[in-house]
RNA sequence: GGCGAGAUAGCUCAGCUGGCUAGAGCACACGGUUCAUACCCGUGGUGUCGGGGGUUCAAGUCCCUUUCUCGCUACCA
């Protein structure tokens, strides 16, 4: 065995239990479980969390609607995810639930504690707050009684809500980033937190929720929960052991700090200011390093489920085997571009990659050791030392060439990994395997078969090449650990054990004992497979998804307070036509339309640049809330505002009258 | 608008602190080979290195400028 260096700790986020992963959310535990299986292998203890968030609005909603519990709803979307886990061979040590008795516990005194000190506190601002705005504001802080920041009403606090107090830390923490090059990944990501967050001054942050039920409750408050983030994000110290008294296990004074959490660029701002900053209030070590990956982006359009065309990670490993579809997802995601996935990609590695270059590789070594030796691989020892060179001068010595390639891989893919590149370090593998095929060609053993006085040269080429396929198999472990297993079930039949070897012998040649047999029925690693087949199925998929979700899938909106018919008085709306509509400068989002509205013309600015061109608004009927107080926005005067329908999935659109109707007339 | 990244072969991208005829993989074409899953090996391309200017003996590689793309962020009345 290797020598211990020491405990290594990876989380990958937890997985939100709305609903089952596709392939794109699936990417990010398979990532996590090669560099964790890699780490492993060159001998690190390596504790390996990952598992499942489940609290929430949205999870209450779907609950609801699906008529169980959010128990229930979370229990059984936490299991498929576990399912698919499992299915991609994933080697986590621990699955942790945030409904996990043992963790909610926690959160409560974690709540409690950083409250007690004085880091967590319930806003006093009651009654001063802007919706709009999201924010609260002193009496003091308030320009002629409005906001300060929009100029508009303020309004009594729908809920109150307890507060970090973000800014006591924010000194400490960009001290920490700067001194810590390495603690954000890919570093692009490092400036944009530093530029648009932690420089110009940071929020304190609401850490707890009054509008829904479904979370940890706030031990001293219950009519308050705990903001998921918090909930969420503890899990990486929970789940080994940590105790806010004291009385944390030996597990976790092993593993923390954490070496590495893996997550989604989307989440890049949570786990690097509020996790580093909730650590500091806890008195803990910060972790050393955050590595936001890309997305895997589906190539052909948006994935819906509405489309059907949402490909999921247990419909592939159908097609493909689980090992391939591993290979794939860590081969198209680059370090920091997102990957794209698509089905013609996806038979195209498969094909030249997989099938090709290493499977076919393999099979062609195993049936001419069957051929010429009946099985036996025999080093003789009669090497191309001394061949020489050909007429260009380039050597004749494929021998030395080839073990040179063979055994420089371990320390380039130990390079490649030591910064997460994870693709280029398979790449590595398969510039191995390609060398072995080349070698094949320059030996040309059919050619050595036919003379008898060449048999024992003959003999050391097909050693050669199982010894040459024995590291690489072994190399690939970490990656595709089945097709690691296949290989040497079949390069040492007798008992797969003996290829086995240590990551500290993987840079030797010459290791596998002389005179082993190989197996007489050698298998196909990985069939070739025809693109039209593919598509034909992925179309199958498609349809049954299409079928299985008639459903359709409702956006999820926060509640409001309930209001009377007073308060909906207060709001006129009017028809209004749009005359002429264009960008507002300096603005992405931003479009300015002039609005007829009964016999005044009004400049109306909207946040839909996005979903609409100027031109296209022209013309249009639109609804128009004009009694609103008109506010600048990029320097613009808004005088009003156009009512406009958004659901879950980026979908905007105005509203409209359903029949032609004068401009100005009010909508009652 | 602010901050940042990028624009290199048909496609996806490498090209560090400037230096010999600009690379890799895939795709394509031609040639070789037959052990093998019609597979493997070799050879090949015209790349205005986004446009324009500049520094230098010498610039994808540095500076300025311009166009476009992308990321984060703000505005979304």
């Amino acid at each position: 065995m290797p020598e211990n260096k020491g405990p290594y700790y990876i989380t990958t986020a937890i997985a939100y239990t709305s609903g089952k992963p596709h392939i794109g959310n699936t990417y990010e535990i398979v990532l996590a479980d090669s560099i964790a299986r890699f780490r492993r292998q060159e001998g690190y203890d390596v504790f390996f969390q990952t598992g499942t968030d489940e609290h929430g609005q949205k999870i209450e909603l779907k609950a609801e609607e699906a008529g169980i519990t959010p128990k229930e709803f979370v229990d059984n979307v936490s299991t498929e995810i576990k399912k698919i886990w499992d299915l991609m061979d994933t080697s986590y040590d621990k699955f942790i639930r945030t409904t996990d008795e043992d963790h909610e516990k926690q959160v409560k005194k974690i709540f409690k504690k950083l409250y007690d000190q004085g880091d967590i506190y319930k806003s006093s601002y009651e009654g001063l707050y802007c919706t709009p705005c999201e924010s609260f504001w002193t009496e003091s802080q308030l320009v002629d009684g409005k906001c300060p920041d929009c100029g508009r009403e303020v309004k009594p606090a729908k809920e109150e809500a307890y507060f970090f107090k973000m800014s006591k830390y924010a000194d400490r923490l960009i001290q920490y980033i700067e001194e810590h090059p390495e603690f954000i990944q890919p570093v692009s990501r490092k400036n944009e937190m530093m530029n648009n967050f932690l420089k110009p001054g940071l929020q304190d942050l609401c850490v707890s929720r009054t509008s829904f039920t479904w979370g940890i409750p706030v031990d001293f408050d219950p009519k308050h929960v705990v903001y998921v983030w918090l909930d969420a994000l503890t899990n990486y110290i929970t789940g080994i052991g940590y105790d806010v008294d004291g009385n944390s296990t030996e597990q976790f004074a092993k593993l923390w700090p954490a070496d590495l959490h893996l997550i989604g660029k989307d989440i890049i701002r949570f786990h690097t200011i509020y996790w580093p900053i909730f650590l500091m209030a806890l008195d803990l070590p910060l972790p050393k390093q955050v590595f936001g990956h890309p997305w895997l982006l589906q190539g052909d359009g948006k994935m819906s489920k509405s489309k059907g065309n949402v490909i999921y990670a247990d419909d592939l490993v159908d097609m493909f085997g689980v090992d391939a579809v591993r290979y794939f997802v860590l081969h198209e995601m680059p370090f920091e571009n997102d990957g794209v996935i698509t089905w013609e990609l996806l038979v195209e590695r498969m094909n030249s990659d997989l099938a090709n270059t290493l499977g076919n590789l393999v099979n062609r070594t195993i049936a001419m050791s069957n051929k010429y030796f009946g099985g036996v691989v025999k080093k003789t020892g009669v090497t191309s030392e001394g061949a020489g060179v050909d007429e260009n001068g380039a050597s004749l010595d494929f021998d030395a060439d080839l073990k040179a390639v063979v055994t420089a891989t371990k320390e380039k893919v130990k390079t490649k990994m030591k910064t997460l590149h994870v693709a280029d370090a398979m790449t590595e593998i398969f510039t191995l395997f390609k060398r072995c095929n080349k070698y094949i060609d320059e030996t040309m053993p059919w050619a050595l078969a036919k003379d008898e006085a060449q048999a024992d040269r003959l003999a050391e080429v097909l050693y050669n090449l199982v010894e040459g396929i024995t590291v690489g198999a072994n190399l690939l472990k970490a990656f595709m650990p089945n097709t690691t297993d296949a290989i040497l079930a079949q390069l040492y039949p007798e008992n797969p054990k003996r290829g086995e070897r240590d990551f500290d012998v993987l840079d030797q040649f010459g290791l596998r004992e002389s005179g082993m047999k190989v197996t007489e029925t050698p298998e196909i690693l990985f069939a070739r497979l025809d693109i039209k087949d593919v598509l034909a199925k992925a179309e199958e998929i498609q349809a049954a998804q299409k079928a299985a979700n008639g459903g359709v899938e409702y956006p999820v909106v926060e509640k409001k307070p309930e209001i009377t018919i007073d308060d909906f008085d207060k709001i006129q709306i009017q028809v209004g036509e749009v005359l002429k509509c264009e960008p507002v400068k300096k603005a992405k989002k931003l479009l300015v339309s002039q609005i007829r509205v009964g016999d005044e013309v009004r400049h109306i600015v909207s946040g839909i640049a996005a979903y609409y061109k100027p031109e296209e608004m022209v013309g249009k009927k639109v609804a128009v809330i004009t009694n609103l107080k008109p506010c600048k926005l990029c320097g613009v005067e808004s005088q009003g505002m156009i009512l406009a329908a958004a659901d879950d999935n980026g979908n905007l659109c105005v509203v409209s009258p359903e029949k032609d109707i004068i401009a100005g007339s009010e909508i009652c």
